[in-house]
DNA sequence: CTTTTAAGATACGTGTCCGTATCTTAATCG
DNA sequence: CGATTAAGATACGGACACGTATCTTAAAAG
């Protein structure tokens, strides 16, 4: 046994340097989870990440800089590649991820400072300066276009209203329930909004018959 | 001058019972506007309300309960009655007296509470048992059951998801911009979603000649 | 190994809010 | 008018958080 293996045999007790903001980060996203934008504080952040304040002072001016920085970190967004002949499905699978990403600590975040946003501009300002463009990350827009531009779907009829109906219908029933929607739920979206709207409407096609 | 106008001629420095609980009711939903459901102090809306914090421990315990009373007294509600023969006109009417709802302080009471349900569950609940059904209130929910009525809807086409669409819009546009949508936005919502999901496109029904 | 770095622990004065207690006094009642 | 009621003002001890300062010590560097 080396006097190398001898350092690693006895336990650490404190973090450093990356791994210390990454628990610094983790705890800040549970604490607003917890007790809100309105008392989120740094004697929380750092009680529950087991960390000293001064180890946030030494980083971090205020409790909403950490949360920031927690959101960034952990926001990186992936949005499905679009299989090319399966509109329906494509939707579906595009609500699904909007659905995944909503039970994430981060959309959490973020849904607490889009709620205040009045209360705190600053935040929201810079939610979207350093985190990601507001009008960007629509899970279903990257679908409709990949559709349109293949002559799947009438581009005329991609509006911005059009564009924001499954995200709507998704919050809004998320909001209601307090839970996720169903698959039930996302495929009623698709069936009876989405497509419709797109001039695709399968009552009316069967109806053909 | 009588005894009686004398008296009515001193200036009244103190409000008393009706008086004082509105002006209380007035201030509890301003100050929760201010500074958000998580920093609600007695203290603010004392300040706010001009007045002491016994006059409020008289008659609540907490700063939640004097909000739930606000909310429920200013919270009145009635939905435009539908004209006859006019669905379009109907749809847009209502969605432009749930825009007028969102300006007022209750409706940002409601969405406070709403957006922090998980973190003051109680809170949520007594709103919805003292103030409000959650799923009542559906602004065009009652436009659209009316003409399905009269037979101007299929009522299969009257579900949850589309019972849904003008409100999930309607926020969302809200929220995205934290400004309420303009009358093109809800024409657009109107003629763009709502319609085709009913059934009714107008796009498609222009395309027909 | 020693030195350096930064993580962690704690103290401190200040400010805000809580809920209660006490007192003064405007407004209403009889 | 006097008596009663309740509105308003203020004090108080305790809890919590702030941001800064100081010190100890684990971990990393050389």
């Amino acid at each position: 046994m080396t006097r190398q293996e001898q350092k690693r045999a006895s336990p650490q007790t404190r973090r450093r340097g990356d791994a210390l903001v990454q628990s610094i980060h983790e705890a800040a996203l549970a604490e607003l989870a917890a007790v809100g934008l309105g008392r989120l504080t740094m004697e929380g952040i750092a009680r529950r990440a087991g960390t000293a304040k001064t180890s946030l002072y030494r980083r971090w001016s205020a409790p909403h800089d950490v949360l920031l920085d927690a959101i960034r970190d952990e926001h990186p967004q992936e949005v499905a590649s679009p299989a090319a002949d399966d509109l329906r499905g494509d939707l579906l699978r595009a609500l699904r991820q909007l659905v995944a990403w909503l039970g994430t600590p981060t959309a959490a975040a973020v849904a607490a400072i889009m709620a205040e946003r009045r209360r705190y501009p600053e935040l929201a300002r810079a939610l979207y300066e350093r985190v990601f463009d507001a009008r960007g990350g629509r899970f279903t827009l990257t679908v409709l276009r990949f559709y349109a531009a293949r002559g799947h779907i009438d581009p005329a009829r991609i509006t911005p209203i059009v564009a924001d109906l499954g995200e709507a219908l998704v919050f809004k029933l998320a909001l209601d329930a307090d839970a996720p929607p169903s698959e039930e739920q996302l495929v009623a979206i698709v069936d009876q909004a989405i497509l419709p709207a797109l001039g695709l409407d399968p009552a009316r096609r069967s109806g053909k018959s």
